[in-house]
DNA sequence: TTCGATCAGGAAAACGTGTTCCGGATTTTC
DNA sequence: GAAAATCCGGAACACGTTTTCCTGATCGAA
């Protein structure tokens, strides 16, 4: 229709200045089929001068793949949904797979409109992540899917989601090789799996060392000033607060110095996320649990490329945490 | 090759479902040629049925155009590209254009290598965006382009920019609504073309009102707890300080706060970029400037499509930004 | 010299859709 | 009642690639 200047070149355009027919050229071009060595390199040379890169599309009616695979993300602002985007694109490019972008904005009706572009689209798999560690429902397509961040609901789908368990713990052992002995936890609000999941893990982790309840919350640096006020009027003794997020751990520091205490002297504070812009801002910088989000897309991606290839793997993939122990628990 | 089980049902299946040949099903499903509304309904009906979803490769290799665009970034993190990406996709899908993301970590042979695979995809347009306001060189493809943010070096490209100039002014006449007449600059290095722009439009804004020089260092809040010191240190007397992002701006606050004076009372602070995990966290709330990055982006899209509608618009578009109202001017 | 085997490359079909053109059937017009 | 206009739907081709099958040609051996 609209005639764009001078269109791409064609591997028959190719093909007509190599003075062979397409078929060979095709051959020639992706290194199949019986060819002299010469026709081969005449193919070639006349492809670099011509610029001849290949339709794609034309490649992938005829595969029957599109070479592309669709991300839906529920998470707007991306706080957790980009290091994965970002782990699972590096790993897709390499296998020559674009990924497009779908952000529902946790709306049904863009799913569903996702989910038809992405089947019309004939994208070779799916891959579903939200913000929250809450299992989902899972979609409903003729499609690999692999789930990450937030595992599906269906055990029977694949799922890969972060070590809660693991990396509340590895803060807890961290905190008891210190000689910490008396540990208080200060998280997000209850009605949040990845709080209940850490705090949980804590207090196992803890044993005796654990100080009274868990102190659900808001996920915010204001919640965990005010926190400290609380547990410090509670007069339990405590020589340590493991938190549920950064930001309250930051928050937990900066009321902590208000205050005139010293960490890590006379408390030692842990965070979780590694949020860099939190926990590197933070005075002191925080010991906190890197979730390693990057490497969790690289490994969904790879799960993924599995399926595609007829080679599934059910169940839910536990990703291991990383320890980053910084000032606020070790310090100068 | 790998048959997926059940391949989804082909416009061929719903024409012979429907008793009609190929060409009228599609006429009927594209509301196109001339048909009576009855077949119509009976092939709407079988696809339907069948559950069919036309295959967009085929309709690409006829149309001529893959409705797709692609998104070349080189900002990793994504702190500004993020809700550029997200407003583009938000426009686009309203076209039923896809997304593709390519992610160059700031290599030139990663940044090559997606520019062949989204000339091999024969993607409609593309969007390229980066994480500085510095202008950068133009790619080089047969595609209509259009730069955010980072613009091109070439002015006969379309390129969507933010008005800094506009937005530091802003904070400053602001600033002088209220009264304040000793205004101090706060940035980042001097190497960076946002923080010299917007310093000098402050300069040009505050006329006598400015004091000093504007102090250049890093974009982070230890930077602006330092230049508290070094600002009262040197005896000017000063009422606000207009800071070049939101973490100085941070910095700037928390240090005052913690040499007991107030803010807004004895001096007013102002942020940029409204960054709300800096600006809402701040103690108190930052005065700022919000980018409306999300526009930009969906503005972005707005001219690719333009552009590949074959109706380009060379030039550079400088987006409005918006002053946000918070306690750190106004008081409680 | 003849037969089989290997080699080099071409013709055609396939992938799934959209579109152009054309012919038959129905309705309108005089 | 015949010619013209209109309506409806199908056949064929285009889009760009890959792949299967097939035909000559070349080579080696008997």
């Amino acid at each position: 229709m609209a005639s764009r200047g001078p269109s791409l070149p064609r591997i028959t355009d190719v093909a007509a200045l190599a003075g062979v027919s397409t078929s060979t050229a095709s051959k020639a071009l992706n290194d199949t089929g019986q060819l002299r060595e010469e026709t081969r390199e005449r193919v070639r040379r006349a492809a670099e001068q011509l610029g001849f890169t290949p339709d794609s599309r034309g490649r992938a009616l005829s595969s029957g793949r599109s070479y592309t695979v669709g991300l839906i993300t529920t998470d707007s602002s991306g706080r957790f949904s980009i290091p994965i985007m970002l782990g699972a694109e590096d790993a897709l490019s390499a296998g020559e797979m674009a990924l497009v972008l779908c952000d529902t904005r946790d709306d049904p009706l863009r799913e569903q409109h996702y989910l038809r572009s992405l089947v019309s689209r004939r994208v070779d798999g799916i891959i579903v992540t939200g913000r929250r560690t809450e299992a989902r429902e899972p979609i409903d397509v003729p499609i690999p899917v692999v789930y990450a961040f937030s595992p599906s609901t269906d055990p029977a789908d694949t799922s890969v989601i972060v070590d809660d368990h693991g990396g509340a713990s590895s803060t807890v052992q961290h905190l008891l090789s210190l000689g910490r002995r008396r540990i208080a936890h200060v998280t997000g609000p209850a009605t949040h799996n990845s709080a209940r999941a850490r705090a949980a893990a804590t207090i196992e982790s803890a044993g005796d060392a654990f100080v009274g309840e868990p102190m659900h919350g808001e996920w915010s640096e204001r919640w965990g000033r005010h926190a400290v006020d609380v547990l410090l009027r509670s007069g339990d003794e405590v020589d340590a607060i493991s938190c549920g997020s950064d930001q309250i751990a930051r928050g937990v520091c900066d009321r902590l110095r208000e205050l005139g205490r010293s960490v890590p002297d006379d408390l030692a504070v842990t965070g979780y996320d590694n949020w860099s812009v939190m926990a590197m801002a933070s005075r002191p910088p925080l010991t906190t649990v890197d979730l390693e989000l990057e490497e969790l897309g690289r490994r969904t991606a790879q799960l993924l490329l599995d399926a595609i290839a007829d080679n599934p793997h059910p169940g839910l993939v536990e990703m291991p945490t990383r320890l980053v122990t910084r000032e606020s628990t070790l310090g100068t």
